[in-house]
DNA sequence: TGTACATCAGTGAACGCGCGTTCACTGATGTAC
DNA sequence: TGTACATCAGTGAACGCGCGTTCACTGATGTAC
């Protein structure tokens, strides 16, 4: 049963979609070409029509999610986002929280492709982090970069380890405040010194 | 052929151990069961003499590389253990580095009892920290764990994120230089003010 | 615009393969006398 | 201490299962006239 061209663009877009989510919440292990086709509302064996093979669909949907979050975060000043990403909710929400935080262990094992499409999404975050971070009053953009690199790492740090504690762990939540407040501080006392 | 007592908690040891580096190398759903037992030397069959199930091999090999990664860490100084923490050896070593770095996002993904053996070997590493970190000078005591949850969650983003990037990248030694120096730079200015 | 045919997205059975786990077997170690 | 038997760590074939991938088929869409 043939679809119209329109329709397969929308399918194989659903089809990353589901499985950029679906990747961010079980790893690229824990998804099944089956499984995914299934949440995206299809079977199996249409999979093949549109990539060549799951490792294509892996980067694929890597960068679709990166470039998410990186959309997210649109609009947010630097302290708004690091508020939020070092956050429980982020913590508790992994398919539709930050593709970094929620795959870049499972990244490092992945193919050079993979590896590439998450450098390419760092970077995008950075410049996405430098533009918001223009406000922060430092006059040597080379500092900015270094800055948001450092904040970026940090605030991955904390949302990873906090994730890799019991739900009910105090030990999570306190990973979670303490980072949170050490990211914050030079933000806030730059930005609101009073 | 059965086995001297002792060679039996020998060859139990080297599993456990073979487990650890693997797992830390390619991940828990990297290592099959065969392919563990054979690097320790054994076929497959006898693992479950061992251990009732692979799950129960990876809590175990999860705190034995846990209490590796603490042990390593004795005898150095905060400063020293960074400095080498966040670095390209480290970063380019997976299967003799920390355990936390290497499997933290695998964890997030598994049973309550890995997760609670991730954070038990959380607070080891916090406590010898804090050990190591009484020379900073901080008399609040909680100020210095706080400290230290803040470094460790700084050090091990920074490595995570590293890994993700390609191996050539040059973004990967960006993140870690970075983060080096800003994880390194209160400790030096306040052991060596000079 | 209408008709005839080719295309191809989606279906679902089937493939080989590797996984975790089980099991009958072996033979050296441990134990009871 | 020596002998007879039970134990059980380790072996390797076999199990059911789910994986990624292939394939013959379907029928609505796209295209050529």
């Amino acid at each position: 049963m043939r679809v119209t061209k329109a329709q397969v663009q929308a399918n194989r877009a659903r089809i990353v979609e589901t499985a950029s989510t679906l990747f961010r919440e079980r790893g690229y292990d824990g998804v099944g070409v089956a499984d995914l086709m299934a949440a995206a509302g299809f079977t199996h064996g249409g999979f093949y029509k549109h990539f060549r093979s799951k490792a294509v669909l892996m980067a694929e949907a890597t960068a679709s999610g990166l470039s998410q979050t990186v959309a997210n975060s649109g609009g947010l000043d630097v302290a708004e986002f690091f508020r939020r990403y070092v956050s429980r909710d982020h913590r508790d929400v992994r398919s539709v929280g930050c593709t970094m935080a929620a795959l870049c262990g499972d990244a490092a094992r992945q193919s050079e492709d993979v590896k590439a499409t998450f450098a390419a999404g760092i970077e995008s975050m950075l410049a996405a982090l430098e533009g918001a971070g223009a406000t922060l009053g430092d006059v040597d953009q080379h500092k900015v970069r270094a800055k948001m690199i450092d904040m970026l790492a940090h605030a991955i740090g904390a949302v990873v380890l906090s994730r890799a504690c019991p739900d009910d762990s105090p030990l999570s939540d306190e990973i979670l405040e303490v980072c949170r407040t050490e990211i914050l501080a030079p933000l806030s006392s730059a930005e609101a010194p009073n």
